[in-house]
Parts: C-alpha cells; sequence; structure tokens
DNA sequence: TTGGCTATGTAAAGCGCTTTACCAACGATA
DNA sequence: TATCGTTGGTAAAGCGCTTTACATAGCCAA
C-alpha cells in the first residue's frame, strides 16, 4: 500500500498539500493538482482510514449493536440502518451480542471507545443498570426499539400502545370477549405498553382482563407454545389470543394444534411485528405491522443529527398499522 | 479517555513499561505491577484500539461481507460467524452490500484496506471479473457458500449437488416422472451444481428432463411465481417442482395458488436452504438442509488458520440434508 | 521603493500506541 | 578484579495521517 508521503514525493510536493488536497483544505493550480492525481493513480494510492482516525478522531462510521442478527427483525432493521448510513457517507458496523449483558456491554466498549462516531443500540433485555452506566451522558448514541430505563439519548420506538390497542379492537369487533395476551419479559418497555394498550381496549369494551390470562415471559416461539398450553389447559379457556410478538404467535400456533385445535376456527389469534413469515404461515397471520425500516432510517438520521451538534427529539414513535390476514374469525360458538 | 502515558505517569514508570506489560512482553516484579494495575483502574483506562492497529498493523478482527443481511440465510450466517470468532477472541464487522459490484467492491476495499485482518466473503452474483481481481493473490480471505471464478482463496461450499440429487430421488420415489426444476442464476456454482444433481437423479431414473423445464432466473419468491406460472400454464404441466430456494419454493407455493391448485395434493414440491420459515408455511416445506452454522464456523476457522500462516484446504463441503416434512405427495393420477 | 496582499505552498507536531534499541545496577562467575 | 548475565526498566522512532503555524514569491497600490 501507497502512503501518502509517497504520493507526495511523485508528485514532487510536500506531504501537506497532498492530503490538503485530497480534503479539500487547499486551492491548487491545475498543473500541481494534475501531478497528484497522476501520482495517486500511478501508486494506487488509497489513504488509510485508520491513520485518519487516530488523527482526525472521526470515523465516518456507526456502530449498530443489536441482540441478534439472525432474527429477522433485528435482521431487517440492521438492513434498513445500513441503507440509510451508507445514503449519508457513514459505514455500518453490526455486532451482535446474543442477548448477554456483558457481550453487550464489551460490543458498546469496543465500538464506543476507539472506532465509531456513534451507537445505535438495541436491545431485548431489561437492564440491571450496566448498560445505562454505560451509556448515561453519551452524545453519540440512539435508542432503538427498546428501553433502557435511566438513560436520556435519544429514542425510536414505535407505537407500541397503539398497536395492541387496535390488535385487541380488532377481536372485540369480531365478537370475542374472552381474550388472553401472551407478551415478553415482564418490565420491559414494549411488554408494558403492549399490556396497557390491551388494557385500555378491554377497558373502553367493559370486558375484564382475567387473572391468569395475562401471561409475560418470552418473546420466542418456545414460550408461546408453553403458555398457549397453560391457556387451553384452563377449564373455559380463552377464545382469542393477543401474541406481543410474531414469535410468540408461531409458538401459540404451534401450541394450538397440540392441543388438536384450530386456527382460526377455535382460537383467534393476533401476532406482532409482521415479520417476513408472518404472511407465510399457515394460516397467514393477522398482526401488527412495525415500520422497520422507517425505525432504521430515522435511528440513523437522529444520530447523524446528534453527530452533527443538534438535538433529535428525545423519544419518537412511528406508527403501526394492523395487518388483516387470517388468523381471526369470530369466535366459535359453544352453546 | 485516558492514555497509556498517562497510566504510565500516574503509575511512575514509562509508557514502554506500561506497554509491555499489557501486552506480557515483560516481567516486572509484583509492586511496579500493582502501580501499573492501580493506575489503570484508577483513571479507568482501555487501549485505544485504533492507535494499536496502527502500530501493529493487526486488528484482532475480521470482515464479513454479505449480500443481504435481512435474507435470513445470511443472517444465519453472520450469527455463526460472530459466534466462533468471538470464541477466538476476533471482532467482526458485517457488511451486506445489496448485492451490487461496486458496494461489493468498496466494502472489500474498505474493510480489507484497513481495518480487519481478513474477510470472509459471501456472494449472490455472477462476478463479472472485478471482484475476482480485487481477491486475487489474497492471503486473508475465504469465500463462503458461493464461488468467484478465477479466485483461488479456500471456499467452503455445501454439497450442492447432492442435496438436489436427494431432493429429486425422493420425488421420483414419491412416484413422480415430472419434474421441473426452478433456479436461481445461470452460471452461479450453487446453481450448476444443483442442476447437475437433478440430472442425475433424473438420469439414473431414466426420466428425460423436458425442455422448458428447467428455470433458471432468481432466487427470490417473486421468480418462483413467474416460474410457476409458466409451468403451470404449458399444456402438460409437471406433477412435482424442485425450487432451488426456499425463497423459491415460496413464490412456487404463491403461484400454485393463484392457479387454484394446492401443494401436495396438485403439485408437490421440494425447497432447498431449510430456512427458518420453512417449518411455519403451509404445507410444512420439504426442504434440503444446509448446515448453516456449521459453514459459518468452518470459515472462521479457515480464516484464521489462514492468518496463522497456515494452509486450510482450497475447498470444503459440507453435507446437507433431507428434511421431509408435508409439501411431498404421490403424484395426482389424472387418468 | 516599500508595504501588504494573495496564491501556493511547507515544516513540524501530534493522534496513542508498539517496538527496537539501549542502559544501569546488581549479583554471580572466572 | 574484570566480566558477564539478569533484572528492571527507558528513550526515541515510527505507524500514516491531519493540522496549525509559518514561509516565499509575485504582484499591486501608495
Amino acid at each position: 500500500m501507497a502512503t501518502l508521503s509517497e504520493v507526495a514525493a511523485e508528485a514532487g510536493v510536500s506531504p501537506t498539500a497532498v492530503s490538503r488536497y485530497l480534503n479539500h483544505r487547499i486551492e491548487l493550480p491545475q498543473a500541481t493538482r494534475d501531478r497528484i492525481d497522476a501520482a495517486i493513480a500511478k501508486l494506487d494510492y488509497r489513504p488509510n482510514l485508520l491513520a485518519r482516525r487516530l488523527s482526525t478522531g472521526k470515523s465516518e462510521a456507526i456502530a449498530l449493536v443489536t441482540p441478534d442478527i439472525a432474527n429477522p427483525f433485528f435482521a431487517e432493521l440492521a438492513a434498513a440502518v445500513e441503507r440509510q448510513a451508507h445514503a449519508s457517507g457513514y459505514s455500518v458496523y453490526i455486532t451482535s451480542t446474543g442477548g448477554h449483558a456483558d457481550a453487550e456491554i464489551n460490543a458498546i466498549r469496543r465500538m464506543a471507545d476507539s472506532h465509531v462516531d456513534g451507537l445505535i443500540m438495541t436491545t431485548n433485555r431489561v437492564d440491571d443498570g450496566s448498560l445505562a452506566g454505560l451509556l448515561a451522558g453519551r452524545e453519540n448514541v440512539v435508542l432503538l426499539d427498546e428501553d433502557i430505563a435511566g438513560v436520556t439519548v435519544p429514542r425510536v420506538f414505535v407505537d407500541n400502545a397503539e398497536g395492541s390497542y387496535r390488535a385487541t379492537r380488532h377481536l372485540i369487533e369480531m365478537g370475542h370477549r374472552s381474550i388472553a395476551l401472551i407478551g415478553g419479559p415482564h418490565r420491559l418497555l414494549s411488554v408494558g405498553e403492549r399490556l396497557a394498550g390491551f388494557s385500555r381496549a378491554m377497558g373502553e369494551a367493559s370486558l375484564t382482563i382475567r387473572p391468569g390470562w395475562v401471561l409475560l415471559g418470552e418473546y420466542t416461539r418456545d414460550y408461546g407454545a408453553a403458555a398457549t398450553h397453560v391457556l387451553l389447559d384452563a377449564a373455559e379457556p380463552p377464545t382469542a389470543i393477543l401474541a406481543c410478538s410474531d414469535y410468540i404467535a408461531i409458538g401459540v400456533m404451534q401450541g394450538v394444534r397440540e392441543h388438536g385445535l384450530s386456527i382460526p376456527k377455535d382460537i383467534s389469534l393476533v401476532g406482532f411485528d409482521d415479520m417476513a413469515f408472518a404472511a407465510l404461515v399457515d394460516p397467514p397471520l393477522t398482526t401488527i405491522r412495525q415500520p422497520v425500516a422507517a425505525m432504521g432510517e430515522l435511528a440513523v438520521r437522529h444520530l447523524l443529527s446528534l453527530l452533527d451538534g443538534h438535538v433529535p427529539p428525545a423519544e419518537t414513535r412511528l406508527p403501526v398499522e394492523l395487518m388483516i390476514r387470517q388468523s381471526v374469525a369470530p369466535p366459535f360458538k359453544q352453546g
């Protein structure tokens, strides 16, 4: 690899001149420019980003810390983040942490310490304060999708409550009165809000939420299946289930099938997320669509404006949408 | 951020001593070690990786260049690569290129130029020679999943031919004689090999491959649907379709449905990849499973051994597996 | 003729680290 | 006593770039 100095020597000017020329910090006469350009071409020079970063302290790169890149939701988010960042001339380094606290901390350290200008953080855990401590006071972080308590950086979320409200309304309008909710980890922002939207819709329709019909555990297929078994084993099972993620919904489908029942004939189901597979499952899943692309883009835009010294909104809520497919039907009349 | 020199000053030693101590290049008496450790703790020192990289020329990081991180196949691959790399103390930078040649080239440049020790490259395009040129002679690259013609770096592939051979055998054993194949881009390694396995199975069973029953286009859902329409609009349509990817298979399902037919009653279908959604669709898709985790891990291991100066096998083939689900049935008897 | 301006640069320091010398002090050895 | 090896370090250069401060040459106005 050729260096700046070699180019300068070849062109018969000083390294300073070449550097400033390349960074548009000097006006040179055509002849000099031509000599430099020729030298660059001849030596196939490309600047060493590491050196530049060390020198300037800027990297023109951002990091995306994500719990699990194999999860389509985060993968799509990552794709959107990349798209938007590239459009602004930024590189993106994606890391996935497996959802482990120490991995998250390491990732943030590694990223934030030295080689990126900013950080977009998504998590799906309840923080014990260590993340909050790490992120406190940083001016180059934005939180995406899920909150970290006690952190004051700009945040981009969807309107979780509105989503579950609409999902619940939809079930109620289809005639359901006995509706259960299966959600992710207790105390996670999205879970609390989705539960709140559910409660509001139920309340407005003067329906009671039965104790034991709100099951909070994990955003996983397995939990969805397990919770479904609990629900269906009860004396009087619900006629509809609101799953707080499509993964959970898949588990519900499995659980319902294992109980010898069918969706939507016996049990109606609404999911949340509208992951790519939601339209492909049997039956196609009615679910709440999150605007994944918009979330990623907005997070990048807010981060870049932060880096520019501006102050983006502390919290942005993106609208969700009810995607009606075929997993909801009127309740089965038993008598 | 504290620097090495500040730590040294605090501990009353030279920066050299601290650096060598941290890199295990010197043996210091306990007292000195304690002073340095105390200084590090007090100043919350963490080394600046950028500076270290610039100085040593090593980064303890590898890059994964992938066409589309939102594609579950590549996302799972990425997750496996990360897992294995982290286990060896390496960081991974993931970039997705959108499958555009120039983006791939830029990514390789950016990555390879300055900030990673090695590169794992996956692509899903047919190279026009530019990638090959860029990668030629490099000793720190491994190719994963798909080939680039003319490149001599170590490669990790699955046994594509064996996969489609088994898929085709399965269809034949179920009684099918009229089998069509829908594949990805002509001239892609995987496509050629999958076609070869198909041909071999057909030949062994003395079945002819009808002209017009091998459709090569793209590894996309849309192409799968379009190709299916072509197939089903013909006077005498096939009774089974071998889709060379699960994405294509999803498109086939859609196409079949749009024709008012059903799988597997009217048309049998086998996919390829066993993406997460394959088990979730209606009907659950019989497909060829690729050992995604093993692929990612092996690619990392080969890359690291390359970096260590060893010579991994030029080409490794990983075994595939037929996952029998419910998209294949004996052919519908028409007469 | 002088002073000052503009155009066209350059020298040198510094980013934070590693590494290659080198060195001083001390005890052991010949 | 001279030498040697070991222990416990240090000084300084260098990785490739940016940036601040300064320099020179030419030209114009006063």
